[in-house]
RNA sequence: GCAUCGGUGCCCGAGCGGACGAAGGGAGCGGCCUGCAAAGCCGUCUAUCGCGGGUUCGAAUCCCGCCCGAUGCUCCA
């Protein structure tokens, strides 16, 4: 039973499909005014890590994560910048989604564009016009009459009269609405706006009703799971969820918010001057090393990020990686598919998965697997560090880490048997083999080791620097010598 | 101010009434292995679980108070 926290009800409950077998998600995407943060990597790795997993569990999986395309910080941005909202939001869009798929994470299954959901979203505001719970202020747009939504405020557990004090507290109100609470659904344009003819006046949709156009559209009522930051709580999904449901329509079955990222103790973002691109991050670490560090915290704690924790998650994807070619170079073996190691970790995997995404304990499970398959393989079991390490990939696999993406080179796996041996790691697992420009590199490795033959340790030691100096690391195994790029 | 979440070893970070004599990762140190490295293994630093009360046969886990921090109430992932 696959459990996660509701939000809504603030409890760890099962996770119920509306169809069995078929989980349907929506994730609210990113505004693409700007380039992407850790905050938005933190957030689209949790849910691709949902993804990966629930797939993993057999379950089939539909997830839609929109763009934001239409919004009061790409005007902005456009304006300051001289250029079109279309030419900012492709730019950063394309940016965002070659991002990610650095970090990754895979392609929603759909990724719709609020731009290409207008005439939805106009039917849906006539729709709660035509139901009496929204109302137009001529020239300034269409607004959702909160009162007319007796549920409002549950998301994020605020009475109306508390959210009420605050409203207007820093922004402006404008007293022709009824309630200060009161949002827009549809904005009046004004001169040189983007903007599209409706019914009421020509604007642009209020943000919330681009979320709910695009969710309900594309995967219907009552989807089983809706997910974002939880910067989104409020008022962005529960106002989400006023306009669904105040329509008549059944929306979300459960809730799921992940967590903040900080840097210096504080919440990441512009104006504390601690804000960090995702660009920054991937140009000095292997985007693995990304994804292990945020897959040890939970997803619904504000994690700490910097330079050290980066660093200790990259030693850890270099024990994986080390024990991926240590295996590799012991060559094909018989290995069993599964042992006693292997049952209990894919048990206590999916335990820890199960209670409300429990990367950290699940991330324990797979390095708990790996020591094993050390143990194993420097005792010479060697059909049992094979099983392992079939495992440790798959697990891996189910988090989206891969492992060995370094090139691994190896004699005694140049010498396997041919593929398709039981032994030989699944897909995500190395793969060997020499170029022809790594000819060179294979000789010299082969002088070093007829100098090692012959006791003439000076000489391999000579060797070994001269290679060392070319960014290639040398690891000897009892079945020979294994080099590889380090950089 | 109101609300929510959190304070666990040198660092990150799980656990959330009994299997905790507290996971896992990182850093340091010692040892084993290795011609030497690298990789690996073992050990260690390494835990009065923010402070003070209480409930309980039993609390890191529940309750009360306090201190500290972050976040939300505002565009925000």
């Amino acid at each position: 039973m696959i459990r996660l926290y509701d939000t809504l009800s603030r409890k760890v409950v099962e996770l119920r499909l509306r169809t069995p077998g078929e989980v349907s998600i929506y994730v609210c995407g990113p505004t693409v005014y700007d380039v992407p943060h850790l905050g938005h990597a933190r957030t689209a790795l949790t849910y691709d890590v949902l993804c990966r997993y629930l797939r993993w569990r057999g379950l089939a999986v539909r997830v839609v994560s929109n763009i934001t395309d239409v919004d009061d910080n790409i005007i902005a941005r456009a304006a300051e910048a001289g250029s079109t909202e279309e030419q900012v939001a492709a730019r950063f869009t394309e940016i965002y989604v070659n991002e990610m798929t650095a970090l990754g994470v895979a392609e929603p299954d759909e990724r719709p564009h609020a731009t290409g959901y207008i005439s939805e979203m106009i039917e849906f505001v006539q729709e709660l016009l035509d139901r009496g719970v929204a109302y137009v202020i001529d020239g300034a747009g269409v607004y959702f009459d909160v009162d007319r939504y007796p549920d409002y405020g549950r998301l994020p557990h605020r009475r109306p009269d508390e959210l009420r004090d605050s409203a207007g507290a820093r922004v402006a109100v404008d007293e022709r609405k009824r309630d200060p609470l009161d949002f827009a659904l549809w904005k009046a344009a004004k001169p040189g706006e983007p903007d599209w003819e409706s019914p009421w006046m020509s604007g642009r949709p209020g943000w919330h009703i681009e979320c709910v156009a695009m969710s309900l559209g594309l995967l219907g009522d009552g989807f089983d799971l809706h997910g974002g930051g939880s910067d989104l709580i409020f008022p962005h999904h529960e106002n989400e969820r006023a306009e669904a449901e105040a329509a008549g329509h059944r929306f979300a079955g459960l809730w799921m918010h992940s967590a903040m990222v900080n840097v210096g103790g504080e919440k990441m973002a512009k104006s504390a001057g601690n804000f960090r691109t995702l660009a920054d991050v991937l140009a000095l670490h292997d985007p693995r090393s990304l994804r292990l560090a945020m897959l040890q915290a939970h997803y619904r704690s504000t994690m700490e990020i910097d330079e050290s924790v980066l660093a200790g998650a990259a030693a850890g994807i270099g024990r994986l990686d080390a024990f991926a070619r240590r295996v590799g170079a012991i060559g094909a073996v018989d290995a069993p598919a599964r042992t006693e190691d292997t049952d209990a970790a894919r048990g206590a995997f999916a335990e820890a998965m199960d209670n409300d995404m429990g990367t950290p304990g699940a991330v324990g499970v797979v390095f708990e697997l790996l020591r094993k398959g050390n143990v194993a393989l420097d005792r010479g079991e060697t059909g049992a560090a094979a099983a392992a390490l079939d495992t440790v990939c798959e697990l891996g696999g189910a988090l989206g880490l891969r492992l060995g993406a370094a090139a691994v080179h190896a004699e005694a796996t140049l010498e396997a048997s041919p593929a398709g041996t039981p032994s030989e790691a699944p897909a995500p697992c190395p793969s060997s083999g020499a170029g022809a420009a790594d000819e060179g590199i294979q000789q010299r490795v082969d002088e070093r080791q007829a100098a090692r033959s012959a006791r003439d340790y000076a000489t391999a030691d000579r060797i070994r620097a001269g290679l060392a100096d070319d960014g290639v690391e040398l690891e000897d195994t009892p079945t020979g010598t294994i080099w590889r790029r380090v950089r």
